[in-house]
This record gives structure tokens, sequence and C-alpha cells, in this order.
DNA sequence: CTGAAAGCGCTTACAG
DNA sequence: CTGAAAGCGCTTACAG
């Protein structure tokens, strides 16, 4: 069995209270007792049970919001499904997890949901931040101010004393797909990189790694001029067409952002999807068909599910366990899929 | 807040004791009674809390044992980190988790140890079989007749009645190195397998998808015969030397098993590492400092900590909460690893 | 500065 | 066939 509260305080000859107060430094306790029972708990090996302190925090009905945007796209729809895992198993603990779903990218109604949460008395929030000033204010006056933690996903917004970011390290992406990408050309001739909004940030940081390693490790593969498809199939698929006409002996496609479609549809058409190696990122099921068919040779993911589970889960350890995380980053897994191992 | 068993009791105008029979078919209630709790229930979205679960099941004292064998490995050590991490959150719920270690493969040993835990009244057993009848004759004793559900992971052994297997889908995996190895050789040339001992059956699964998939989708690849280097890094890095001196024209080597280090420092004493494509299995230190080195140029891993982490947590759900795997196959992540994703 | 007591939601011997 | 009660280990108002 093991110990227990009770034990320490038995043989300490106090009361759960006090050994309670010594050991989660509450105060109001006489300092050599508290070295005494501190001494004991580690003599016994104390590890606080998890499901007693559950029960009881259950009493304060803690609630934690999680907002999130672009709710239209299949990505984030991936990421929704960790949320809802989270809140399937944190409610089932006592806790309350409300998800606030909004389409397309606006800080504004962010920041309006944060309001309306802070309104209610919820305890923390999770939230995936867009580039804007405001919304960087009002998350520094939520944990400053309001002593409201927050944890960032999917993309970030630094310095804003959010207390973690969890989601995937752009640069280390980009890096790892231009190894890959040399490696099944074979170390040269010309690539295209087709990326979505270049105003995306977090495309911007792939590309960047990836033109970074391929300029140091891979001097013989000749990068053409990044194309923007806006996250659209049709503009992919006209850039695709364009640039195909001016260089026919491209050996490789990066696909950035979303647009895997427009691209492939164009190397089918022209019977050229099997001598082109393309790869593009997030396993969606858009792009596993055109894995499956050995149009797209390579998938990158970067783990939707744990995007949404992680910062949910962590913000119930903070609130239920007192647990910090142990880094203000949590990157995701980057994946190498093929068709065989997805 | 969640709906409570009291709360459905109230509704029903029974006691809590009667809603709990109900709701888990434990008999004794009359039958319409029953499923009008059952209709409550649903209406209200009563979902257990599971710490309330574990307190109560804390009584019990419910023992898990697992037994790992061929602990001197590193990857073995990785396993082991996944079930040491898997006892604490196990042991913070009021469960116990013993961990069993032995050196080497000897189903023997395991038996002895399985007897040892069914005279000190353990619960549920994880373990890594090894081919054995013995093995699995106490195996299916233990699961027919003590009633000891039993969780196999690393290996597995069929036809015991055990409930689940957790680890590696060998063909699977086979076959994406190959797909991998194809695309990184340029789909031509000579390839060489180095396998560990000719006995170990989820290497040859691994060798076996591999030249199904070499032999179906790249036809001017030509595989030497598989060469078995017993998991020695002195007889890997011989075999390695002769058949680069009969074969100098090889352009890939599929390292299967352990013995990475012997392949590689052969490479790198005849200064081609960097013009041999080599892929190894486990994401293991000593494989990891040669892909750093561009020696390797992809791992292929298997998640050893899920391997471990699981097979403690599945006991876990069965044993306090009642829940069955829903498949009796839980294969673990084929993960493709370059130094940049590592 | 410290303690006795209630209660979180569940399971389970024990009565009836 | 059904209920009242105890207890799992923790936190926290409330007393003193």
């Amino acid at each position: 069995m093991a110990v227990t509260l009770q034990q320490i305080a038995d043989k300490a000859g106090v009361s759960r209270r006090t050994v309670d107060r010594a050991l989660n430094n509450k105060g109001h306790v006489n300092l050599e007792l508290a070295e005494k029972i501190i001494e004991i708990s580690k003599e016994l090996g104390y590890m606080p049970n998890k499901a007693g302190r559950a029960m009881a925090m259950a009493k304060r009905n803690l609630k934690i919001g999680v907002i999130v945007q672009a709710v239209e796209t299949p990505f984030i729809q991936d990421v929704v499904a960790g949320i809802e895992d989270a809140k399937l198993k944190v409610e089932s603990l006592g806790g309350t997890v409300d998800i606030f779903q909004t389409p397309g990218i606006n800080a504004n109604t962010t920041i309006e949901i944060m309001e309306t949460l802070k309104r209610k008395g919820y305890h923390a929030i999770a939230l995936m931040p867009s580039e804007s000033k405001e919304l960087a204010l009002a998350m520094r006056c939520f944990v400053k101010e309001y002593k409201i933690p927050i944890v960032t996903f999917n993309s970030d917004l630094e310095n804003t004393g959010r207390l973690c970011f969890i989601g995937q390290n752009g640069i280390r992406s980009g890096r790892t797909t231009a190894r890959l990408m040399g490696d099944i050309i074979g170390n040269q001739g010309k690539v295209l990189v087709v990326s979505g909004e270049s105003t995306n940030n977090s495309l911007n940081t792939r590309v960047e790694g990836f033109e970074a390693e391929i300029k140091k490790n891979h001097p013989n593969v000749i990068l053409l001029e990044p194309q923007y498809a806006n996250d659209q199939n049709e503009l992919s698929r006209e850039i695709t067409e364009k640039i195909l006409d001016g260089h026919p002996d491209i050996r490789g496609i990066y696909i950035v952002g979303y647009g895997g479609k427009g691209v492939c549809d164009c190397l089918i058409a022209r019977k050229i999807e099997k001598k082109i190696k393309v790869i593009a990122h997030d396993l969606i099921e858009e792009n596993i068909r055109y894995l499956e068919k050995d149009c797209i040779d390579y998938l990158i993911g970067q783990d939707p599910f744990v995007q949404g589970y992680e910062p949910t889960m962590l913000l119930y350890r903070l609130l239920f366990e007192s647990v910090s995380p142990k880094s203000p980053y949590r990157y995701t897994d980057i994946l190498i899929k093929t068709k065989y191992n997805i």
C-alpha cells in the first residue's frame, strides 16, 4: 500500500492538515516541525494520491475554456478531436472544459470570448492566437492582472506571459523535409516550393528551415522562388501549371500549406505524378488519398491530436495538481509518413 | 457540475447502490427498474467519475506484475522507462505495480516469475514472451484456470488467451523501410540486408515485409542474400567487409537488428559512409550518434516507451475501470527519423 | 500556530 | 430484491 498523509501525520504526531501545510509550503507551521515532516515524508517515500486530490478539488468546480479558430479546416478538426478527448478525461475527474469554436482567423473574436470567460469565472484558458497587438495586450492583462493562466497551441504569441506553447517547431520541420527531399531527388535538380498565405508565420518558418538546409547541405539542388497559393487548390494548380511550363525539368515539389490537391491534379493530368517527387504537410484525408495513389510521396505530420489534448491536460495538471510545465515550449513530434506507416 | 450516481438515484427514487447494480449489470435488480435507471442515466448524460472509482478501488490493493526480459539491451531499457512511468501513475492512483527484470531471453525464468506472482496474489500480468511451448501452456493456464489476465508486449505469443499484444507490426515496418530505401537510392542497384539472429521472429517479419515491397514496387533494386550478424557489432562489421569486397557497387544497407556500429565503422574506415545509404532500426543512443554523423541516414523507431507504458495502463483500466481493450492488437507507431526530427 | 470534521463520488461488505 | 453506512486519500472552511 502506498504511503498516505495520515501515516506521515501519525509518525510526526500531528494532524493531516499540518502535514499538508508543511509539504505544500502553505505557511503557518513551525519551521522545525515543517522540516521534520518533510524529512519523514521523504523517508516514507510519500507520493500524493491523485484520485484523492482530484476528489477534493472537485468541490471547487474548476473550469477550463478552450478557444479554437479556423475550425473549418480539416487540420483544426483533428486538433478539436484531441481537445474533446481531454475534455472527457478532465470531466471524468470532476473538472469542466468548454470548447469555443470559431471559423476563420480573427483576433477580436478570440478577445471577446476571453472576456466572456473571465466574466463567467473560468480558471484557465487555452487559445490559438494570431498575430495581433490587441490580442497580445489582452493576454498579458489576463495573465498579470486577472491571474488567469493562458496556454497557446498550434500558433504562438511571445512576450504575453503565456505559460506554454504546444505546437510544431517550424524550422526543424522545414529542415527535416529538406533532408528528405534532397535524398529522394538524388541531391540535384530543381525544386518548387508552394506555400499558403505569404503572411502566415508558421508556414514561413517552415520555408525558412527548408531553404537553410538545402543551401547548407544540398548545393546541387536549385530552389525556385517560393510561390504562394493562399491555401486554395485552384490557385496551387494554376501556379504548378505555370511553373511546369517554364521549368519542365522540376524534380521535386514541396507543398508547405494547404493546396496539395491542386498540385497533384496538375501532375496527374500531365501524367508526371510518378516522375516528380512530392512532399506535403499534414495527415488530412485529402492528402492521404494522394499519398495512397503515390502522387504525394511523403507527408510530414505535426500531431494535431496532441496539439489539442496537451493544452487542456496541462491546464488540468496546473489547476488540480499545482504542476507547472517544465518548459515554456512543448514541440510536437515531426512525423514522416509514407503510405505504409500512416 | 458533472452528473453523479446520487443524482440518478434521487431521480429514480432508489439508493446509489441500486443505481450501481443497474448500470453495471450486477443483477439483483428488478428488470423494469433497471431499465428505468439506465434511461435516466442516459438522459442526464452520466459519466462515472474516475477519481471516485479509483479511490473506492484503492481498498482492494490491486497488484500488477510486469516481467521484462533482455534488460541488458538499450532498446529494452527504453521500454523499462515506459513501464516505470506507468508504475508511478498507477501507484499515484492507489494501485501497485512491480517490475521484474531479467537478463537474456529465457521462457523458464518468465514462467517461474509468473508462478511467484500467482502465489503472491497479483491480479494481472504483462510479459514479453519468447517462442516456447511451455510458456504458451503456462499463459493459457493463468488466463483460463486462474483467471489472471495477461498482456504481451514487444513480442507476442498467439493462441494463449492473452488479452492484447502491444508492439510493432513487423511487416509494415519492413515495407515502410523498403519504400524509403528505394526512394533514397534512386530505385536501382544492390542492397544488403544485415539482420540479427536468424531465429528471431520479429526481425524475420521485418525482412519479409522489406523483401516483399522491394520485389513488388522496386524491380530494379537487387537484394543480396540476407546476412545474420547475431546482434554483434564484430560480426556485422566482418560481414559488411566481406560483402563490400564482393560487391563494391552496393548502394544501400538495411540493418534490421542490433549491429549498426559494426556496419558504420566499416563504412567509415573505407570512407564511403556518405556514398552508401544506410537505414537502421531503433532510436538507441549508439544509432543516434551515427545518425548525427550522417553515417546512418534514417532510423526506423518503434516507440519503446509506449511498449512499456501501455501494457501497464491497459491492465490498470481493466482492473480499475472494467475497460477491456478494443482490439487484441495495439501496434505502435512506425517512426521515420532523420537527425532533424529525432 | 494547529486540529477536528466535512465532503468530493465511488464500491462493497453487511443488514434486512 | 434493496438500502444505509463506511471508507478510499485528499483539501479546506471553521474553530480554537
